[in-house]
DNA sequence: ATTGTGGCCTGCCCGC
DNA sequence: TGCGGGCAGGCCACAA
C-alpha cells in the first residue's frame, strides 16, 4: 500500500508533467473529491494552468499551479496508483489488485501532451484543493532525532500509534512502522513517552536507515520483516516465532524476543 | 487535548 | 463451481 515511500516515487513520476498545460480534468467519481470540492470547480481551478512543482509531505502529493493558482492535493489511500503518460508509479502495490482497469480511474488531468491519473480500485484516496499542510507532522524522510523525540514525548499511546499519527510523523504507514520498530528492537506497544533518550536515538537511526533501504529496494513492502508477516512467520534476526497483535488499531507483527 | 474505536470503500482469498 | 464472510489499512468522524 502506498506509504510515504510510494508517494515519493509518485512525486518523482509527477515531475514529468511539470510545465505542461492542463487542457481538461475528468473527475467521474464525486466521492473521490474531498473538502466540498466538485468536478466543475476543480476544472475551473486548473484548466489553462501549468503545474510548476511536485511536492510531497508524508503521504500527501502536492501539485502547485502557476501564477499563484491553487495547489492540488492528491491522496492515494491504500490502493491508489499514480499513472503518468501510461506509466505507473509503482508496479507492485501490496493489498491492491494486480489488474489494471481503466474503470478504476477516479481523476485524470489531461495536458497539451499526455496525462496524469489516479487509478484506485477501493476509492480510499481523494483529491482536495489547497490542502491544509500545517496539520501534518515531520516528514519521515527528513525528521531529526530531536523532532522524533518531540513527536513521542509525554504520550501514553503506543509508540507505533504515534509513529503512524500523521499529525506527528508524516508518511509512516503500517508496514514501515513494523519494520523500523523491529529494526530498532522496540516493542510497538510500548508507551511512546516511556522511550529513553538512547532508545529514541536508536529508533531515529533505524527509521532513517530502514526507510532509506526500502526506498532503494523499491517500496514499503521490501523491508526485512515483510516476508515473515504471516502465520508461522519467524524473526529474521533471531528465529523466534513472530507475534501478531492489534496495536494502534492496526495489524502488528513483532518479535517477542528482541523487541522490548 | 488525547486516545481508542468503528466505518468507509471493494477486490481478493479462503473455506464450505 | 459458486457463494459468503473476513481481511487489508489510510483516513475521518465520533466517543470517552
Amino acid at each position: 500500500m502506498p506509504e510515504g515511500i510510494e508517494i515519493e516515487y509518485y512525486r518523482r513520476l509527477a515531475e514529468r508533467v511539470l510545465d505542461r498545460r492542463v487542457v481538461a480534468v475528468d473527475a467521474p467519481d464525486p466521492w473521490f473529491l474531498k473538502g466540498g470540492l466538485i468536478g466543475g470547480a476543480l476544472a475551473d481551478a486548473v484548466v489553462g494552468r501549468r503545474f510548476v512543482a511536485a511536492r510531497r509531505v508524508g503521504k500527501l502529493l502536492l501539485l502547485d499551479t502557476d501564477a499563484d493558482g491553487p495547489t492540488v492535493g492528491l491522496r492515494f489511500g491504500m490502493t491508489g496508483r499514480l499513472i503518468v503518460d501510461g506509466v505507473a508509479g509503482v508496479d507492485d502495490l501490496q493489498y491492491s489488485s494486480q489488474r489494471d482497469e481503466p474503470a478504476w480511474d477516479r481523476v485524470a488531468f489531461t495536458f497539451d501532451a499526455g496525462d496524469l491519473r489516479i487509478r484506485d480500485p477501493r476509492r480510499l484516496g481523494g483529491v482536495v484543493l489547497d490542502p491544509d499542510e500545517s496539520s501534518l507532522g515531520f516528514d519521515l524522510l527528513t525528521i531529526s532525532a530531536a523532532q522524533l523525540r518531540r513527536a513521542l514525548a509525554g504520550s501514553t499511546a503506543p509508540v507505533k500509534a504515534r509513529l503512524m499519527d500523521q499529525a506527528r510523523v508524516a508518511g509512516v504507514g503500517n508496514l514501515i512502522a513494523d519494520e523500523v520498530l523491529w529494526r530498532a528492537g522496540i516493542d510497538p506497544a510500548r508507551e511512546a513517552g516511556s522511550l529513553s533518550d538512547p532508545e529514541i536515538r536508536r529508533l531515529h537511526k533505524h527509521l532513517r536507515a530502514g526507510v532509506g533501504a526500502m526506498i532503494e529496494r523499491g517500496g514499503s513492502h521490501t523491508g526485512d520483516l515483510f516476508a515473515e508477516r504471516r502465520p508461522g512467520g519467524r524473526c529474521p534476526r533471531d528465529g523466534a516465532p513472530l507475534v501478531r497483535r492489534t496495536v494502534g488499531g492496526r495489524t502488528t507483527w513483532s518479535c517477542p524476543r528482541h523487541q522490548r
